[in-house]
DNA sequence: ACCTGTGAAGAGTTTCACAGCC
DNA sequence: GGCTGTGAAACTCTTCACAGGT
């Protein structure tokens, strides 16, 4: 099955499945399209299609295996080896990120804090120290591809671009900015204005 | 134009359209879809399709009137008159969320602030003070219908059914559970940590 | 009896091409 | 010339039905 025709979505929905199964009670060994789909609010078939797309690794008429799915996520989602994510911006919104346990599920770390500001250069954030944005330069030494770019808008772009140039490909950005970077970065924007924006709407129009 | 058959994905773009339209330089009186489109990395037609689910607001040959456009998306999406959103919990994420620039952009006012633990109860958290969630129950007669949840996984089912019964029709949910509550009740939910492990699927196979 | 894996149908969304207007 | 509004085509994604395995 090329990786070429998995609809994005699949892809997005690969973590709600590894998290649904990481929060499992230890002695369940098993579990079936169903159960996955009822925990998550979707449906059977869903669960099957999509992890389908990748192989067939359950077992008709029983199920699929809770940790060996576990792996074969982790392996096609590309986190088998606990990624190392810098954070950039030690603000209020980074430093509360840095004790954010979610990341931890996932197997991502924190590798590194930085920010522009003398103040908070030095200053300890959880076992971090932030360091410098100057020194996002030798990210790529320090084996870090992926970064957290929680900086104030008008500082995004430049951010960004440096952390393009040292090496990083994958950015959550959680800036109300679009970032313009080479094609080979990947960028993902949470923008939780904008999602606040679009309940009005469906509370004032039920579906 | 009926509601019912406007895209999902169109209703999600609309803040997006507002704010890059807010964002616009105030001389700057008509805007093209095309220019909108550039801004925010879609393409024109996408924009004009979009836009005109809710009827025929532009110019031929001209563009769009940035300050109607402005005032029509907010009339669509229900935010005209600044909505008041209480938050759930004053940790770390929540004390953040209090100061994010951007729910002021669109509108939206942060009017209370609740916790559980008696040790935040009472304290200042920018010009609010924390409030027992015991309180959130007077939120009905305080003219809230929209909350933001950021409480621990553990406690957030239980204070987003607290919410659903005091009013609160429109949640944005920041922790990483499924909240079932009755169907009236529109959820949002954000996981960083979820939009973080999307990235390295698409960093190890390039689109 | 129960559950997976999957082709095919159906629903939803985007893109395109162009008629019509400034 | 430039831009909007829109039906139709193309594309993507979800749902369904069921064959086949345990």
């Amino acid at each position: 099955m090329s990786r070429q025709n998995v609809p994005d979505e699949t892809i997005r929905r690969m973590p709600m499945y590894l998290r649904a199964l990481l929060v499992c009670p230890a002695e369940r060994k098993i579990v079936s399209s169903g159960e996955l789909a009822e925990h998550l609010g979707l449906n059977a078939p869903q669960v099957r299609k999509d992890l389908s797309y990748f192989g067939a690794f359950g077992t008709p008429g029983v199920g699929y295996e809770v940790g060996a799915l576990v792996e074969r996520i982790r392996t096609i989602m590309g986190i088998q080896q606990a990624p190392r994510v810098a954070l950039v911006g030690a603000g209020k919104l980074g430093r509360a990120l840095v004790f954010f346990e979610g990341f931890k599920m996932y197997g991502f770390e924190i590798a590194a804090v930085f920010d522009k500001s003398q103040r908070k250069i030095g200053r300890k954030v959880g076992k971090l120290t932030v360091e410098p944005v100057s020194a996002i330069g030798c990210l790529g030494q320090r084996d870090i591809r992926m970064a957290i770019l929680a900086v104030p808008a008008d500082a995004s772009q430049k951010a960004a671009e440096a952390l393009a140039e040292a090496g990083v490909t994958g950015i959550l950005n959680m800036t109300f900015c679009r970032l313009r970077l080479p094609a080979q970065v990947k960028v993902a924007t949470i923008d939780a204005a904008m999602e606040l924006g679009i309940l009005p709407y469906y509370m004032n129009n039920p579906g």
